[in-house]
DNA sequence: TTATCGTCTGAAAGCGCTTTCAGATAGCGA
DNA sequence: TCGCTATCTGAAAGCGCTTTCAGACGATAA
């Protein structure tokens, strides 16, 4: 049973061309040649000329590594998310990624799957392989952690959150007023029995902002959210349906459900279907996040978009400039806007 | 205007601790500490817990590029994806990442934005950041890239296809035999009037392989695809949706659709029900990827369930093993799976 | 006790690059 | 023509770690 030698991996070849052969073939110092690679302004147009095509004839790749010691920078930047497997974190990663790349860097990541441990364990990880800057995703964790990054000086941000009063960069935007604006929303339409399917909020200072932001909008108009119409799930379509079938289940109804994520919703709104709920005269139901669903399923989900591949290219963004030396100040908290479609409605009389 | 000096980042403080440093502390030299950290088990138990209290106590965190460059190895793993946002490949990075977190192996990726060009700047970039192995997705692209990666002796693994008549370690399934079986599925059910809303075909081999898959299957029952019955379209819902709107505006209709990525159906069924159409019994609809909806939405959506996980899983564990020197054959094309749900039927007579 | 072996440790030589520092070169005014 | 300055280039010293090589040490056998 043999390798196809093909695509054999040989680990004995000839490795490939360093700077100094480069500099050789182009008949100067390697100092020449490394200024051409980081700096080519400073260097004659004419040896620049020589080295450039030194540098293509012996096909010669610079060595990381070696850079990175040399210079003290990896050209790396850490990303660490509580999942990958949903599009949400996947916009701002491949925002961030295009954000980063012109300028060099690649992302290195990891999923924490929600898990402290995890990341905790990621993050040594990646300040071991010596990642130029880190962004994370919330707020909430161990100060130690945050002890750790700062001990070892690498510039990080915060996204989907927004202020944490200064503590930290954040990138992102207030979870709990976007959830309160959805609140008010259904309050204006003249709800009042309001339900909500929420995401863990352990770790989750996301969905706890979420969960706050609802709670805070109606204690303002004299009313609270009763902890029996909370639903606590993982995310998910089918949590939704379940959660949904619950909520209807006791008396008095309901007249608006508010979930702290899309799939919850689109959850919600399958499950009226096969109950024969219609939305939103019997029901009225609002998402969050404006996953690429929300438009096209009936009656369109109303839902808070937010923004989730703006926080990866800001927060690139912000990271390069601090890594450039320059004094940043991370932005605002970010806008959200509330998408209203078909599944809103005023409750019926 | 300044930085929050609480999270403001210095450039300028005291490096981590060195291993020389710890060396120092605990009264050995230099190697002993390196081989407590590489290889623990060949330093005698006493020194070694002398070292590991030093490490503790410096709080010492071994400087990745300067171990990268002196053992030639940057414990990174390239992963270039053609998107990010979606929650298909999302799936594969996720089971990779943690596949080979355990080993110490971080996953740096990229998106190419199913552009080849955007790739091969990727791979460039990677490879020059000295990955260890690098994992692609689909086996379509020029012969100077593979030409590329096999200079810098990089192993290298595709994805999301099967057998290149061994020209490449594949670990994937095979698009073209998925896509057949589906077709099966509808031929043996009585269709004969099909149309296909597919992905681009250029520069992507599984969309490629799926419409060919199709082709082949109809044929072998003595049919064609008329290639006005084929609509390619970037993935997404509303493409799904306008798609089928066009075919089904074509007399004589298709009995059913086959749609090359569940998106695509998505989209069809929710136009049904605007068109009122009934799905199975006016038209069969199918998807492919079996992706986190397929459930959920009424009808259930007939579709094809595709080993993104596990591709991750094992694309994972086979760049570890040849890393670690084994002889190693990547395995068999994986298993697919057929999921009938309510969204095929008998077509009405 | 001495010879022999095996095991573990330390000295030292890089890995390939960046960057400081000083020296070389060219350009310019006098 | 000479001297001074402004540019650009090269020599050399690391960056922090791994790994080879040889030597030290203790244990075993004779």
């Amino acid at each position: 049973m043999t390798i196809n030698p093909e695509y054999a991996f040989k680990a004995d070849t000839k490795p490939g061309a360093t700077l100094e052969d480069v500099a050789r073939e182009a008949g100067v110092s390697p100092a020449t040649v490394s200024r051409c690679l980081n700096n080519p302004g400073i260097v004659r147009p004419l040896l620049k000329a020589r080295v450039d095509a030194a540098i293509e004839k012996l096909d010669y790749v610079p060595h990381g590594a070696a850079r990175s010691l040399a210079s003290r920078r990896s050209r790396l930047i850490g990303a660490i998310f509580p999942s990958l497997d949903s599009a949400l974190f996947g916009g701002t990663l491949e925002a961030l990624q295009s954000e980063i790349a012109g300028s060099g860097y690649t992302p290195v990541v990891a999923s924490s799957n929600y898990d402290p441990e995890q990341e905790r364990n990621h993050l040594r990880n990646m300040l071991a392989s010596g990642i130029d800057a880190l962004m994370l995703v919330g707020a909430a964790r161990e100060a130690s952690v945050y002890r750790l990054i700062r001990q070892r000086q690498v510039p990080y941000v915060l996204t989907w959150v927004a202020g944490t009063d200064g503590a930290h960069p954040c990138i992102g935007f207030d979870n709990r007023a976007a959830a309160a604006a959805v609140t008010r929303h259904l309050l204006d339409m003249g709800h009042r029995r309001f339900a909500m399917i929420s995401g863990a909020t352990a770790n989750n200072d996301r969905a706890a902002g979420r969960l706050a932001g609802v709670q805070a909008a109606l204690e303002e108009r004299g009313l609270t959210l009763d902890p029996t119409r909370i639903i606590t799930r993982p995310f998910g379509v089918e949590e939704g349906r379940a959660a949904l079938r619950l909520l209807m289940a006791r008396e008095p109804r309901p007249t608006a459900i508010i979930c702290g994520a899309d799939p919850f919703a689109y959850g919600a709104l399958l499950e009226c279907q096969t109950l024969g709920l219609t939305v939103p005269d019997d029901l009225s139901i609002t998402g969050f996040d404006d996953m690429w669903l929300s438009a096209s399923l009936p009656p369109g989900l109303t839902t808070l978009r937010t923004p989730r591949n703006e926080m990866g290219t800001l927060a690139g963004r912000y990271m390069l400039s601090v890594l450039a030396g320059e004094e940043t100040l991370p932005p605002r908290p970010l806008d959200f806007e509330l998408i209203v479609r078909g599944s809103t409605g005023p409750p019926r009389q």
